[in-house]
DNA sequence: CTTCAATTCTTGAATATTCAATATTTTCAA
DNA sequence: TTGAAAATATTGAATATTCAAGAATTGAAG
């Protein structure tokens, strides 16, 4: 049952590539959407996990937002001079910096998410729900599974 | 049965997040093995695809290995000095430059398959054969559905 | 306590990617 | 057959990302 490509087999048969593949395919998609707001999908991502209201320092945001932290700092950079988000020393710790979203980010996120929404929306109706629902439940577990 | 998230919904629901975490991750493993070779993963791609034998112009070998055309030129300038691969114009329209894989770029292919197959190996143990194959086919018929 | 190592974030230089424009060749309609 | 439009690849400037180093703070061992 376990069936690793062989040394031969075309790219096409290897996990990583199908994974490179179907992510570009998809965040080409959901690009072409939020280019609506003029805005790329990491800050949606940033947006929707500073949502929450809660302070999140700058590590616990670049692993939720799968960027490096030099590539976050100049992003968080930009979104500051956008008003979208602000910087707060962390009262406990000043080694970090919290980061929360203004009422305009806010406003932004929620216009961002509905397109986002309907993004997938749009994929579960070509794509099909169960299917759709299947993929992320694999998704998790090998995510799971590598750690 | 078909469950797009909510607004308010976490982002790890959405499938383009997913596809992003999970991608990433597995491709930085990717990375980890391919290092002991000193090569990035396109180069693991654009040499997979050329060991064919097969000349591919640059419009073909972009969309194969996932990359931009002034990207893929720049990263084959660096291959061409590296004497993996070099360029033909084709005769039949010469708009056109094929690529091929010189013999050390074939020999380096076959040694980055073999490093290529054994991440997939280490997954599918970790991971499961019936996941790993269940995935790959939902992979494949996301990105037909997509097109 | 004090000092040295670890953590967190930012910065600057080096590198890579992208966008727009260019050069070349082919296609095709008039 | 000619000339305009389309296709293909490359280039150069603008932008973005990454790597390595730095600054500030905390932790913890002696």
């Amino acid at each position: 049952m376990a069936k690793p490509p062989k040394e031969n087999s075309p790219i096409t048969e290897h996990l990583a590539y199908l994974l490179a593949q179907a992510n570009r395919e998809i965040n080409r998609q959901l690009e072409v959407r939020l280019s609506k707001e003029g805005v790329p999908v990491e800050q949606w991502r940033i947006l929707k996990v500073l949502s929450d209201g809660n302070g999140h320092s700058m590590g616990e945001l670049a692993d939720a937002v799968l960027l490096n932290h030099p590539t976050l700092t100049k992003m968080i950079d930009r979104m500051v001079s956008d008003a979208l988000v602000y910087r707060v020393q962390d009262p406990t710790d000043r080694r970090k910096v919290l980061m929360f979203v203004s009422d305009r980010g806010k406003a932004l996120s929620k216009r961002l998410n509905t397109l986002a929404v309907s993004q997938e929306e749009h994929i579960v109706e070509s794509y099909g729900g169960k299917s759709t629902n299947e993929l992320k439940r694999l998704l998790e577990s090998l995510i799971d599974s590598s750690n």
